[in-house]
DNA sequence: TTGTAAGCGTTATCAC
DNA sequence: GTGATAACGCTTACAA
C-alpha cells in the first residue's frame, strides 16, 4: 500500500507538503497542489489512520458500553447511535456488557490504552470510580459525577401514564417496577421519575388507592410466577403503570391467566415504546421513547464536548403510543 | 501517561526489555522480570495499542457490516458475535449499511485505512469488487468469490417446513419470499435454499399444487396490500410458507382479515425463529436460526483464517420452532 | 511556500 | 540476557 512518501517522491516534493494537501493545511501553491492530487488519485492513496492516531493520540472512534444489542429499545437506539456518529466521521466500537460490571470495566480499561476519543454510558452499575473523566462522556439516563446526560422525559413519561389511567376511569392504581439498580450496587437513574411522576399524578387527582411496587427487577423483568404472587393482595385493581414493556407483558399475562379482561377489567400502560417487531396479537400500550432524537442529543453532547457541559442535561420529551390495553 | 521509557527508566534498564516482559517474549533474567513488573505496577502502566498497532499494522479490531441492529436477528446476531470476539481479544466495530451499497463501500474504504484486522460482511449488495481478498472475511449467508461463508442450514429449514405442513394435511401450498436480492444487483444467497429445500421435499411427497411467490421483497419485507393481491388468485390456500417471520406477520394479518382462521383454515410458518420479544397474541411457528452457533462458527473461520479456507462453508443445523400457527 | 527533522510509543533486529 | 537503534506512517514545528 502506497504512504505518504512513495506521494511525495513521485509528487517531487517533501512529505510535509503531502501531509498539507491531506490536510488542507497551511499554505501550499496551487499547482503543487494539484502535481500532490494527481498522484494521490494515481497511486489511490488513502491515508494510514493508525499512523494519523499515532500522532494525535486520538482515532476518531466512539465506544458505546450497554447491556447488549438483543433488546429492541436497545438495538434501536444503537442503530441511530451509530448512523449519527457515521455522519460526523467518528466509528463506533460496539462493548456490549451484559450488565455485567466486571465486562464494563475491562472495557473501561481497554478504552483507554486504544485512546478512544469518547464513551457513552449505559449502565445500571456503578461504575463511577473507574471512569476516566478526562475523556468526553455521555451518560444515558444514569447520574454520574461531572458527567452530562442524557435522557428521556421519565418523568413526563409517568404524568401520561396517570393521566390516561385517570381518564379511563381507573381508581385503584399499582405502580411495578424498581428504580434500575445495577448488579453489586445501587446507581442513581433518572429511570426513577417514571415513579415519582406517575405518583404525583395520581395524588394530584385526589387517587387514593396507590399500590406502589418497588419489587426489585432484574433487567426491568418480572417472571410471572412473582408478579402472580405479588398481585395476590390486590384483586381490585383496575389500572396498572408498568416500567418497562417486558415487564407490562407478563403483567398483562398473569392478569388474563387469572381471568382479567385487559383493557376491560383493567387498563395497563407499559414503557418503551410498545414496539414488538409485528405484533399478532394485542399491541400494548405504552409510554414511547424516542432512539433516535436520543441518538442526535447523545451525539451533539459528545463530539461539541466542553467541560462546561459536565453538569448538562438533556431531556428528550416522550409520548403515549396508543394501543390495546389502556 | 506513563509509556515504555518511563518503565525502563524507573527499572533501570532499556525498552527493549520492558517490551519482552510485556510481551513475554525473549530471554530475561528473573530479577530483571520482577524488578520491571513492579515497576509497571506502580505506575499502573498500560501498553498503548494504538503504538503496537502501528508496529504491527493491525489492530485487533473486527468489522461487522450488517443492514442494521434493529432487527431482532441481526441485534441476536450482533450480540453473541461481539461475546465471542471479546472472548478472544478482539474488539467489535459496529457498520450499519442500512442495506444502502453505497454506505458500504464507504465503510469498506475505511476498513482498509484503519488497518482493521478483518471483517465480517452481511449484505444482499453486490460488493464483490469492493472487498480487500487479502484481509481475513467471512460472509453470513451469502456466496462471494474466495470468502468463506457461514449459513444456517436454509435447505433444511426449507424441508422442516414442507414436513410439517404436510404432517398437518395441507394440499394446497405456497411459498413466498424472493431470493433476497440487492439493491442495486443480485447476489447469490444461501437464502433461497429455504425455497428449494420447500419445493423439493413437496414433491417428494407428491404434492401437485404448489403456488411459488417470487415476488421481490424489499428487506423480507412484504406489504398487507401487496399480499392480499398476491393472495387474490389463491382462495384454496391451506399452507403457507414464508421466507421470514415478519412476512409470516403480514400474511397472517391478510389471512385473518380475510375471514380465514389460522391455524385451522391456514397453517403458517415462519423463518427466524418466532422471537417476538414476549408476544401477548399468537407465537408464530417458525424455523429457528440459532445466532450463537452461527457467532462461534464465524468467529472460528475468521480468528483461525486460513487461506486454504477460503472457500470453505459452515452449515448450522436449524429447528423447528414450535408455535400457534402450524 | 516548502522541506527537514523531531516526535508519537511500540516492536524487532543486532550487536555486545 | 540486554540495550541501542531502526523501523512503522504520519503531523507539526522550525528553518530556509
Amino acid at each position: 500500500m502506497a504512504n505518504i512518501k512513495d506521494v511525495a517522491r513521485l509528487a517531487g516534493c517533501g512529505i510535509a507538503t503531502v501531509s498539507r494537501v491531506i490536510n488542507k493545511s497551511g499554505y501550499v501553491k496551487k499547482e503543487t497542489r494539484e502535481k500532490v492530487e494527481k498522484i494521490i488519485e494515481e497511486l489511490s492513496y488513502q491515508p494510514n489512520e493508525i499512523a494519523r492516531s499515532m500522532t494525535r493520540q486520538k482515532n476518531h472512534i466512539v465506544a458505546f458500553i450497554l447491556p447488549n444489542s438483543k433488546h429492541l429499545f436497545f438495538g434501536e437506539l444503537l442503530y441511530h447511535v451509530e448512523e449519527e456518529l457515521f455522519d460526523y466521521g467518528y466509528k463506533l466500537m460496539l462493548c456490549n456488557s451484559s450488565e455485567k460490571l466486571e465486562k464494563e470495566i475491562i472495557y473501561l480499561e481497554m478504552l483507554k490504552n486504544n485512546r478512544v476519543d469518547a464513551l457513552i454510558l449505559l449502565t445500571n452499575n456503578d461504575v463511577e470510580k473507574y471512569l476516566n473523566k478526562s475523556l468526553p462522556i455521555v451518560s444515558f439516563d444514569r447520574y454520574f459525577d461531572d458527567v452530562p446526560f442524557v435522557a428521556s422525559d421519565n418523568y413526563q413519561g409517568g404524568v401520561l401514564a396517570a393521566k390516561r389511567l385517570i381518564q379511563h376511569g381507573c381508581k385503584n392504581i399499582m405502580f411495578i417496577g424498581d428504580d434500575a439498580q445495577g448488579e453489586h450496587t445501587q446507581v442513581n437513574t433518572d429511570v426513577s421519575k417514571r415513579r415519582i411522576g406517575f405518583i404525583d399524578t395520581l395524588e394530584k387527582y385526589h387517587i387514593r388507592n396507590i399500590v406502589n411496587l418497588e419489587y426489585p427487577l432484574k433487567n426491568y423483568f418480572v417472571s410471572e410466577e412473582q408478579f402472580t404472587e405479588l398481585l395476590q393482595p390486590y384483586p381490585n385493581i383496575d389500572g396498572i403503570f408498568c416500567i418497562s414493556d417486558s415487564v407490562a407483558f407478563t403483567v398483562i399475562k398473569v392478569l388474563k391467566a387469572k381471568g382479567k379482561r385487559v383493557p376491560e377489567d383493567v387498563k395497563v400502560i407499559g414503557y418503551d415504546g410498545g414496539r414488538t417487531f409485528n405484533n399478532l396479537g394485542q399491541k400494548i400500550t405504552s409510554i414511547k421513547q424516542d432512539p433516535e432524537k436520543i441518538a442526535k442529543a447523545i451525539r451533539e453532547l459528545l463530539l461539541h464536548f466542553d467541560k462546561k457541559d459536565k453538569n448538562r442535561s438533556v431531556i428528550i420529551p416522550v409520548e403515549i403510543s396508543d394501543g390495546d390495553t389502556a
